[in-house]
DNA sequence: AAATTGTCCAACCGCCTAGGG
DNA sequence: TCCCTAGGCGGTTGGACAATT
């Protein structure tokens, strides 16, 4: 059976945005903001499927989008965050401001994983690599803690192990805030959450991650690459080098 | 210089959930 | 309660570029 498709393919682009098409979806939403994204792509002219569109957008398009290569502490909070939360890429996005779910995700399959073997850490279970499997800890959900993600998209359940005991149900969805975010913003974690559950591996807490959940606003300004069809076609500081949308 | 291999990331795919009728 | 649709999410892929041989 199957679902239906979520656009007529047979009439729609596919592959790497063009400038045009760039403009064309930047200048429609500019203009009458983030509706109804099946329809939009007739309303704004383009042979694109709705998705694709609300993918360009909050992926690359957004004016607020911060585009700038990752920090040391974003890293590390990346890295805490994801030992609390596992592979939630729009929860950890929402924690870390100007950043999308797809760019964390892609991040760290190839910077952030290697990082931490390198450091002998085991990604998935944010252990050292040659600790014993069997932990000894009564508290079994430490153990199982690995929140190695749970079943994509499966709701995650509140038994969800987590670091010592700090279930999903304090690290759920969020329905306000940043709710520019568009996609990722549904996460419900707030900072009191995190900080009053969420010990994990790292040595230190996550109080030490909030801080840096402010890294926008206090770090500011670390360079800045520009790119086009996929490629870095620039860097600098923000100032220069500017893309054609940012005004 | 050419061929091969590795890296990176935008975009796609398929599934799930929420909400409305 | 069931069905349908739109939106959202995470995993995966494709292709361009960089590095190496």
């Amino acid at each position: 059976m199957g679902r239906s498709p979520c656009c007529e393919k047979a009439h729609t682009n596919k592959g790497a945005w063009t400038k045009e098409e760039d403009l064309r979806l930047t200048d429609y939403i500019r203009k009458h903001g983030e509706g109804c994204w099946r329809s939009l792509p007739k309303a704004a002219g383009l042979l694109r499927c709705g998705k694709s569109c609300r993918l360009r957008w909050i992926n690359y398009l957004r004016p607020d989008l911060k585009r700038g290569n990752f920090t040391d502490e974003e890293d590390e909070l990346i890295i805490k965050l994801h030992s609390l939360l596992g592979n939630k890429w729009s929860v950890i996005a929402g924690r870390l401001p100007g950043r999308t779910d797809n760019e964390i995700k892609n991040y760290w399959n190839t910077h952030i994983k290697r990082k931490l073997l390198s450091r002998g850490i085991d990604p998935q279970t944010h252990r050292p690599i040659n600790e014993p499997a069997a932990v000894t800890d009564s508290n079994t959900a430490s153990s199982q803690r690995t929140p190695a993600a749970p079943p994509q998209n499966a709701a995650v359940p509140s038994t969800f192990p987590n670091v010592n005991g700090f279930t999903s149900d304090a690290i759920s969805p969020k329905s306000e805030s940043s709710s520019d975010h568009g996609a990722t913003t549904s996460g419900t974690t707030t900072d009191e959450d995190l900080r009053q559950n969420g010990e994990c591996y790292y040595s230190d807490n996550i109080n030490s991650g909030r801080e840096e959940l402010n890294l926008e606003l206090t770090l500011g300004t670390g360079s800045t690459r520009w790119v086009e069809s996929g490629r870095i076609t620039g860097v600098g500081s923000s100032a220069e080098s500017k893309p054609w949308w940012v005004h």
